[in-house]
DNA sequence: ACAATAGTACGACAGTCACCGTACTACGCA
DNA sequence: TGCGTAGTACGGTGACTGTCGTACTATTGT
């Protein structure tokens, strides 16, 4: 079983997440693909970036993940060659209590209605 | 007492509203300081583009109220040589139940916190 | 009729964005 | 040691963003 590697990954601290940031992360169709994809995974479980069939390029992943980090939103650890992508589900809800529960069922709604 | 003028202006019917411009609206300070504004009047109240003291130029004010209409966020009437804004608050509600007052209370917190 | 007020249209500019392909690195495994 | 896999770095491209100033339109009030 292999564990996390010493590759270091930038990530604001919980007082460092600023709204903005997060509504413009959470404001692109891909990235609220991917929100949605670690939502449905248990409280702390991570995914890997290749586990959500996005239709783009591998260096278009990496961006949109990147984007997702440095907002906050996701925490990333390297573990192997792979990277694992968890929900900041804690540090979200401390500081915009229900905000992403919020968005998520707006998605969730709106995707019921169209298409 | 004044009343409404026949220019016209576009705004997105309730369905078309989408969660991703509203967000996109949403993420930008001065839009966001806009609808804090705005949400402060009562059900139905409207405001001037010159009620909120932004520190940008008008053709820039004109610019970002056009996004925030265009997103669904506010409703813009003219009235005489001014425009009356206000928040589409039943529409938005209807839609993304919770989410207005939740960005809002977000922004509140972290008004709070940071400053 | 004229002046003042409120906002628009237009063009410009620098910066960011989403996206790509290609070449690369890091790691695990045989 | 070498191969395959997962993701990165870099450079580029076209589109969009936030900002401005200047010149304009629409409306009200004198």
């Amino acid at each position: 079983m292999p564990i996390a590697t010493a590759r270091p990954l930038e990530h604001p601290a919980r007082e460092e997440i600023r709204l903005e940031a997060v509504l413009h992360a959470l404001a692109d169709p891909m990235r609220l693909q991917v929100v949605r994809f670690l939502a449905t995974l248990g409280e702390g479980e991570a995914a890997t970036c290749s586990a959500i069939d996005l239709a783009i390029s591998k260096s278009t992943v990496t961006h949109h993940f990147r984007v997702l980090r440095e907002a906050g939103v996701i925490s990333q650890v390297y573990r192997g060659t792979a990277k694992m992508n968890a929900l900041r589900r804690r540090d979200l809800d401390a500081l915009f209590p229900g905000l992403l529960d919020t968005v998520l069922a707006a998605d969730a709604a709106q995707r019921r209605r169209v298409r």
